[in-house]
DNA sequence: AATAATATTGTTATAATATAACAATGCGTT
DNA sequence: AACGCATTGTTATATTATAACAATATTATT
């Protein structure tokens, strides 16, 4: 049988890196330019590997941003349940690791019947540096 | 003093009517194809009107699906607070309608000493229909 | 009624984001 | 070696969204 993935790949290794590094949210395009020096010129390159980075849960998608940051939780091994808060005026984006918060919202349940296995929450608002200024 | 805008335009009224004879999200181009026997020919012509619903509450964006809703809450006039079950398997969207949901996550703070002024939350899953698949 | 302020419309072109399709390679398992 | 599967490389294209400019419409104030 051949095993799950346990490593990453040549393309994922750059391309992580290339957000890690960032310590903010890129966009697909933006990590393409800076890992064309490694060899990495089409797209799809960035994206299969960023695909591959967020179903492992290394990378998270901003979703109303359409950009991508590494996961600050060093025991996120998955993605299934990811908190932001996002500045609307310097867009910072900052990942929230609330237990509470997390337990109340994997434990949500609502009269549709559905089970939630995965949930992503964006808050919007101004940070404490825009909120001063 | 110009006051805040209170009616639809022609164009609004076009595409909120579309999106709530949906009862399902749609895509932009989609709506742009709908309503484009009512003459409205160009892209910018349904995100133009989208924008507006959006920011009035009317529709909300399903932003992992890049998709439009209208929003079932009468009492909606700001979409300041949302959130969403999604189906991964039938695509079904249902507006989640949840006081204490709401006042929690109103009233959520963190560490960051960041206030915020809205959220979009998205919870996914199955659905009964396709759990029972 | 004329003016000003603002929102809306129409239009063309283009930017930004993301995937399809196909061929080849690499790597662990049988 | 043969198989299965993930990954890679590549070209082309699909999808989603906005820029820029000119014109018209609506409403509030003078």
């Amino acid at each position: 049988m051949v095993q799950k993935q346990e490593y990453l790949s040549k393309n994922q290794k750059i391309v992580l890196d290339d957000v890690e590094k960032a310590n903010q949210p890129l966009k697909a395009y933006s990590i393409l330019y800076n890992v064309q020096k490694k060899g990495l010129k089409a797209p799809l390159q960035v994206y299969r590997a960023l695909d591959k980075l967020v179903e492992i849960g290394k990378i998270h998608k901003i979703e109303s941003r359409n950009a991508f940051v590494a996961c600050k939780n060093s025991n996120c091994v998955v993605s299934n349940a990811t908190a932001f808060s996002i500045c609307e005026s310097c867009e910072k984006v900052t990942e929230i690791n609330n237990s509470k918060l997390s337990k109340y919202l994997s434990n949500f349940e609502d009269n549709s019947g559905m089970k939630y296995s995965k949930y992503n929450l964006e808050f919007f608002g101004l940070c404490k540096k825009c909120k001063n200024k």
